[in-house]
RNA sequence: GGAGAGGUGCCCGAGUGGUUUAAGGGAACGGUCUUGAAAACCGUCGUGCCAGCAAUGGUACCGAGGGUUCGAAUCCCUCCCUCUCCGCCA
């Protein structure tokens, strides 16, 4: 969520930014629920006060009637007031959460996604002397996918992954996880790219696929209608990406400036209602209700949060470089980089036999919208405390699995394995 | 899932209705002393919110949320979590 000193004093820039990014939502609303509270605020802790002092009064055991007389009608007051700021309080959060972040002057307005800016292509397309099939026409001969069968099981939208694909998966997982491993390829990578960041390796994590409603909602990303699944019985949402509960860690949390950047790489298999979306993508795996995914979640101040993301930017360009796939970089506009963002950079890579670029990675830059929600503060060398910053983007999804399969398919229907993927595949070319 | 015991600040830990403004110890930081260090001694040492230019004042927070009371860390209820034992289980 914003900062509500921040609306006070930018109310025009605020509604403005909202409007830009797509969202109906009243800063005068917010404002006046903001008066009204603090006003009631003021009343409680006025009437508190007074209590406190006959109690002090009191003190010893043997209690005045003239005092306690005066106690229970303060309490009558107090209890009036208290109910009325609570449910002051309870609209005004539930307003100040409707606000979205704010977008970095930089980012593109738009109104639809397709207003999202190409700022760079990399990679040579393949050319084919033959016809290049779909991924899913390619796995039905290889027998990699079943979806027929996932959908007697648990509906439209699941898969049953199989053989050399599942081994090609989880070689991707690994390869990732090297990579965000290993200092000095970071190094480089910031390097190469004139960063100035930390080349601290990310640490590896398998989260927990659910968090609480109150945990998710701190995240900002809990999408009830369209995206989050809800377990039946339980106050668990499942989770939709790593991000999810790896963002709120270290919820409650003063973390010492010295332990920053914490980096994560998480794990975890994501689920997705996709809502909305019936018809759209309907073949092969490009969008499923499940799959697996290796995510990167960061911890910073706010002095290094922005390049932090183009860290993450650039490590996300240097594996598809690895990966020998071609790609273009976007930078969203305001339409589609979503609430908690600041910033957004989509990947796409290109496949051949859709002729286009699809999604492949999203890079958020998010500032404190969440670890104002979620209090993870950072206290500085000298005894300051302050909000902690987030960033958090794709390593890997399948989606790439997708590219790589239509990208390096041969006329025979086999698939050249990328070289950096080979040693995990025990040196296999082909699959 | 059943039975029992617990949850207090960075850590340990005292506190069972009224100067708790949370004792005491440790750690950390600053200082005195010292050639330097250790030891000793002195001091500092939670996070929000509201008002204020500030100094400061007020208020809230002892796992979470309710309740009882003039007054709750303390009593009651619900929930969450941890530990011990039992049951089940990859």
């Amino acid at each position: 969520m914003l900062d509500i000193r921040y609306i006070r004093e930018n109310a025009a820039a605020v509604q403005e930014n909202a409007r830009r990014k797509g969202y109906d939502v009243s800063v005068d609303e917010v404002l006046r629920w903001d008066k009204t509270k603090r006003q009631l605020q003021q009343q409680a802790d006025e009437l508190r006060e007074k209590r406190n002092d006959i109690s002090s009064r009191m003190k010893g055991g043997k209690p005045e009637p003239s005092l306690v007389e005066e106690g229970k009608a303060l309490k009558d007051q107090l209890t009036a007031v208290e109910a009325n700021l609570k449910e002051a309080d309870a609209t005004f959060i539930e307003q100040l959460k409707k606000l979205p972040n704010m977008a970095l002057p930089t980012v593109p307005v738009g109104t639809t996604e397709d207003e999202n800016v190409v700022i760079r292509t990399v990679g040579e397309k393949p050319q084919f002397d033959f016809e290049p099939k779909n991924h899913w026409e390619l796995a039905e001969t290889k027998d990699w996918i079943d979806k027929a069968r996932a959908a007697k099981i648990a509906g439209a939208r699941f898969a049953y992954l199989k053989g050399d694909l599942v081994r090609l998966e989880l070689a991707l997982w690994q390869f990732g996880m090297d990579v965000l491993g290993n200092e000095a390829i970071l190094q480089k990578i910031i390097d190469d790219n004139g960063l100035k960041v930390s080349a601290k390796p990310f640490t590896p994590v398998i989260p927990p696929a659910v968090a609480r409603t109150a945990v998710f909602q701190a995240t900002g990303r809990l999408n009830k209608e369209e995206q989050t699944y809800k377990l039946e019985d339980e106050d668990l949402w499942l989770n939709a990406s790593a991000e999810h509960t790896m963002a709120p860690m270290y919820m409650d949390e003063i973390l010492a400036e010295d332990s920053l950047p914490i980096r994560l790489v998480g794990y975890t298999t994501a689920f997705r209602r996709e809502a909305g979306t019936y018809g759209k993508d309907a073949e092969g795996i490009f969008r499923l209700h499940q799959f697996n995914k290796l995510e990167m979640e960061s911890f910073t101040g706010a002095d290094t949060s922005l390049e932090e993301h183009l860290l993450m930017v650039a490590i996300q360009e240097y594996l598809m470089q690895q990966l020998g796939l071609p790609y273009q970089v976007l930078e969203k506009c305001t339409a589609d980089i979503g609430r908690p963002n600041a910033k957004g950079v989509d990947i796409e890579v290109w496949l051949p036999a859709q002729n286009s670029y699809r999604e492949t990675h999203t890079a958020d830059y998010i500032t404190d919208f969440q670890t104002r929600a979620m209090k993870t503060r950072v206290r500085r060398g000298n005894g300051s405390v302050e909000l902690a910053h987030t960033n958090d983007a794709t390593v890997f999804s399948e989606r790439p699995l997708i590219a790589i399969i239509e990208n390096f398919q041969t006329a025979s229907g086999d698939v050249i394995v990328p070289e950096v993927l080979r040693p995990y595949l025990g040196g296999r070319e082909t699959v």
